[in-house]
RNA sequence: CGCGGAGUAGAGCAGUCCGGUAGCUCGUCGGGCUCAUAACCCGAAGGUCGUUGGUUCAAAUCCAGCCUCCGCAACCA
């Protein structure tokens, strides 16, 4: 009888760093997915992979004075190593680089193209040479660039556009029909409400301005952009427009894209609609997990709050990792990454309830029996309460795994384990020992024990990847019809004669206050090693080579470049939808001039009008949030960010010269 | 009125779709037990369910308004 397939996915990830815990949380939820369907039975196809070209990367080369291509082939090694250290079990690994990706990406455009849902448009422009940046008539500002004010120049831009517009009415039908379609299901209110209802337009699907990615084969010099590429390997990955496409032909539709709310948009209206123009049968599901916030903020670069999991792993082991990103949050919402839950976690729900319920089990078998229980055995008053919870949880935990539910089914899991646990009070060990008519009810409850524990460890498999092994060899449960998933059905199937064999802690505890700064220091010193971090030390030192701002001598000719003078501010006001612009109006001798200001975190409009401020006069004017902002208001900065205007301790009216 | 998420015990969350005794984990306190990784088991204290109003016999849950926080987007001279 053929197996019922399953097919997952994970993003690809862009390699412009190291991965950080929130691709670690999406990958291992993933792969926890795949375990249990390969442990229930479904041939399971499990892809991953890395999303390779763009002008990120190619920049990101550039400055470090390699191929795009090694550098990313440096970085994917990093993530295979980082899988390899996470048992992720992926099927397949799909490079965007990869040959059989290329001309999948190049067959697909082309099949748009000729369909008709991808047409060439000029798109018509205006382009400022020494900002290197196109804008439309709408972005200009009194014709001139909004950027520096300077003239610009009318251009043609040449521009493969894709219909999404056309697709519109398909994708609404698609998403109210099947309501399974977009999980969970706040997202799909979003997709509706958001770009769906308000319209969609043609999407741009070919750029110019960079080289690194896969050309347009009919058209030399465009570059196919990031939505063709990317969201294709989902189907190139099986074979899809080659001639081996048995894996294509197997299966597809996926059964779950598992990807991050961020990108939900790209797959559930971007994607689709490429499928409909293909004439392809849309996949199953996309599944928008939320993200691990560090202290109710984003995980971002620039917080230098990224946490990596390699540092984890090394530290706690892989199980205490996987088991905290599947435990910690409930699938589908942001949830609190912070050390000190994850300490807990490993002490509280590990080490304290299975570690030592697994530590005490063969504890007691070796020290009353010598290791191997007697096959004389009777049972106790406890035994009902105790199977009744095993095949309740067994149940539960399964359709709470088919639905995602990691951590709700974590949570019934462990409700089974503390109820092993209270079973050894119940049957007291310790006094029925004392008893030798008891050992038959001492041998037969030990016994449930150690069922109870066969059945915890093989469900724990599509979590916890190393320790049922570990648990195995402990409590003497040979590998096979033992420890088979259906087996988990039937109470009993352990011979009556458990040979134990304690081993070491299999989640030793943490001593929370001591290692909480270790570890702290660990993360830090990751962190340190990350490419944004190069980068931006990189880019810093030359910043100060180039323009030889602050530390660079300047001559006084330098100096009067910059037209200091004094201004009074005599109106303010918030700019509406910004949170750190103020506009100020400001007079400088007898001009009155407009300055937008992002100190709306430190002063307050009132505060503005009246200080004798001093200003930049001659700094070219620019646009933000629709306002030209003429000068610019000095202000100190100290190490936290705090500011504080820079005013003149005289008090001297506008239109001074400062110097 | 750009979009979305959130506000429930000291902390982190579930419950909200489908109104009817407010639940879980950690922490705190008390007790039990001693096989075990200072563990395990039992019990207790602790909540005007952000706020105001409405619907209802009955609201954490439904409706309307407001406040606060977070994210997206935009932006940071």
């Amino acid at each position: 009888m053929e197996k019922e397939k399953f097919y997952i996915t994970t993003p690809i990830y862009y390699p412009s760093d190291k991965l950080h815990i929130g691709h670690s949380y999406c990958t291992v939820a993933a792969d926890a997915m795949a375990r249990y369907k390969r442990l229930r039975g479904y041939d399971v196809k499990f892809l991953t992979g890395s999303d390779e070209h763009g002008q990120k990367i190619e920049r990101i080369a550039n400055a470090q004075g390699v191929t795009p291509k090694e550098y990313v082939d440096k970085i994917v090694a990093g993530i295979k190593d980082l899988w390899a250290a996470m048992d992720i079990s992926y099927d397949k690994f799909i490079r965007t680089t990869d040959e059989e990706h290329v001309e999948g990406v190049k067959k697909i455009f082309k099949a748009l193209y000729d369909k008709g849902d991808i047409y060439k448009s000029e798109y018509e422009g205006w382009y400022c040479t020494p900002c290197e940046t196109f804008y439309t008539e709408h972005q200009l500002v009194d014709g001139k660039c909004p950027d520096c004010g300077r003239d610009v120049e009318k251009v043609k831009e040449e521009s493969y556009f894709f219909k999404l517009s056309k697709y519109q009415d398909r994708l609404i039908k698609h998403i109210e029909e099947h309501p399974e379609f977009i999980q969970p299901q706040s997202r799909q209110t979003e997709m509706i409400s958001n770009f769906l209802k308000p319209g969609l337009e043609d999407l741009c699907v070919s750029r110019t301005s960079f080289k690194w990615g896969i050309p347009v084969d009919f058209d030399p010099g465009h570059i196919v952009y990031v939505w063709v590429d990317a969201l294709s390997n989902y189907i190139t990955a099986l074979g899809y427009g080659t001639d081996h496409d048995e894996d294509y032909k197997k299966y597809w539709p996926a059964d779950i894209h598992l990807v991050g709310k961020e990108i939900v948009r790209f797959h559930t209206i971007i994607w689709p609609a490429m499928l409909m123009a293909l004439d392809l049968p849309l996949p199953k599901q996309v599944f928008g997990h939320g993200w691990l916030v560090i202290n109710g903020g984003k995980m971002s670069k620039s917080k230098g709050n990224v946490v990596d999991p390699k540092v984890l792993v090394d530290r706690y082991g892989l199980d205490a990792i996987r088991y905290f990103l599947l435990r910690e949050v409930a699938f589908g919402q942001d949830g609190n990454f912070n050390n000190e839950a994850l300490i807990q976690r490993i002490n509280a729900d590990l080490a304290n309830d299975l570690g030592n319920l697994v530590s005490r089990t063969c504890g007691m078998i070796e020290k009353y029996f010598g290791g191997t229980l007697p096959e004389e055995q009777e049972g106790t008053e406890f035994d009902a309460d105790l199977k009744a919870m095993v095949s309740a949880t067994v149940e539960k935990y399964e359709s709470l795994m088919d639905k995602m539910l990691f951590s709700d089914a974590l949570s019934e899991l462990w409700a089974l384990i503390r109820r092993t646990n209270k079973y050894i009070d119940e049957t007291q060990p310790w006094v029925l020992i004392k008893d030798e008519t008891k050992k038959p009810v001492l041998a037969g409850a030990l016994y449930n024990v150690c069922e109870a524990i066969r059945i915890i460890s093989i469900l724990l498999q599509p979590c916890l990847t190393r320790t049922p092994k570990l648990i195995w060899q402990q409590v003497g449960i040979e590998e096979g019809t033992l420890t088979a998933w259906d087996s988990t059905k039937e109470f009993g199937l352990l011979p009556k004669a458990v040979s134990v064999k304690k081993g070491t802690a299999l989640f030793p505890r943490i001593d929370m206050t001591k290692e909480l700064e270790d570890l702290e220091a660990a993360l830090k010193a990751a962190q340190e090693e990350s490419v944004a971090n190069k980068m931006k030390k990189a880019q810093e030192e030359a910043a100060k080579a180039e323009e030889g701002e602050k530390w660079e001598e300047i001559t006084i000719d330098d100096f009067c470049k910059i037209h200091l003078v004094t201004g009074e501010v005599i109106a303010s006001e918030k700019v509406p939808k910004s949170s750190k612009l103020l506009k100020n109006t400001v007079k400088v001798g007898d001009e009155v001039r407009t300055i937008l200001s992002g100190i709306a975190k430190h002063y307050t409009p009132e505060e503005m009008v009246g200080k004798k401020v001093v200003i930049v006069e001659n700094l070219a004017p620019r646009k933000m949030m629709g306002e030209i902002s003429k000068g610019m208001i000095l202000c100190a900065e100290d190490k936290d960010g705090n500011l504080s205007l820079v005013t003149n301790d005289k008090a001297f009216g506008s239109g001074c010269d400062v110097m």
